[in-house]
DNA sequence: TTAATCCTTATAGTTAACTCTAGGTCAAGT
DNA sequence: ACTTGACCTAGAGTTAACTATAAGGATTAA
């Protein structure tokens, strides 16, 4: 079965050969398998966990959520329910940060139009007697 | 003109004391104006420029760029050009950050029901000959 | 007037997530 | 045989963003 380098795996996920080293270190890894001489051999089941892993930092999650996940893997069916539980929630959350980047978008735009329209007249003053909304 | 202590804004802003004091220390409110005791004084106006500032910041929007953009806005008219393309450049992000978010959304998804279907059948085994699609 | 409860500064400590260094092993190429 | 380069560990250092403490000043309430 082939395998990979620690550089292979850190490049195809756009990663150091540093953070991955300190993943295994976290516990996020245990099982990547080694040579004798203590390499890790990364099999291509190894970069999908690293696949979900990442997927969970994107969340927001933090590692050591991240290895309590991974804990229960090891774990077996005994932690079905955690685990589609900790899914459920991180789809609860995702859905909230979406929500909240979709409102700062709206700022965002509000300020876009704002500088537009200032720098097309060379001066922020054009906004002076803005009706009161938000704020500009 | 009615003003706010550092705590009444704190709870207004969902912040604490100390993270307003780190972001005056970090340059970030030049505008709050000190009692002769040098108590801040925070007028409504104010508290709006901390509102920006707490949307760029949950943009991902490191506090020293902030504080550039606080910069820039005491500079005046000469740099409406910068925030401009800042608040273009925010924009990027941000729907950048949507998207990306929207893929995971969609693996954590595809997680909940697999799960879902594992704890059904009270083993994760129902998935072990399941198509190589992306990752289970 | 005295105690409580704000406020202030300066500075130290914390936490997460890396990021790097030092010192060493191992396998391949010349 | 020896050099090169990739791998290893342990542990130190970094950075951002807080978070807390100590020591003291001002304001209010009894």
């Amino acid at each position: 079965m082939k395998t990979y380098s620690i550089s292979e795996v850190a490049k195809e996920l756009n990663l150091t050969v540093y953070t991955l080293r300190y993943y295994d270190k976290e516990g996020l890894m245990p099982f990547v398998e080694r040579a004798d001489s203590g390499t890790r051999l990364f099999k291509e089941s190894d970069i999908d966990a690293l696949k979900i892993i990442e997927c969970l930092k994107s969340t927001g999650m933090p590692i050591k959520e991240i290895k309590n996940f991974i804990d229960w893997c090891s774990d077996g069916d005994s932690t079905l329910q955690q685990r589609y539980d900790m899914f459920m929630e991180r789809k609860a959350s995702v859905e909230a940060q979406i929500e909240e980047l979709k409102k700062t978008m709206e700022l965002i735009e509000h300020k876009c139009s704002y500088y537009k329209t200032a720098l097309d007249a060379g001066t922020e003053d054009i906004h002076k007697n803005d009706k009161i909304e938000i704020t500009n």
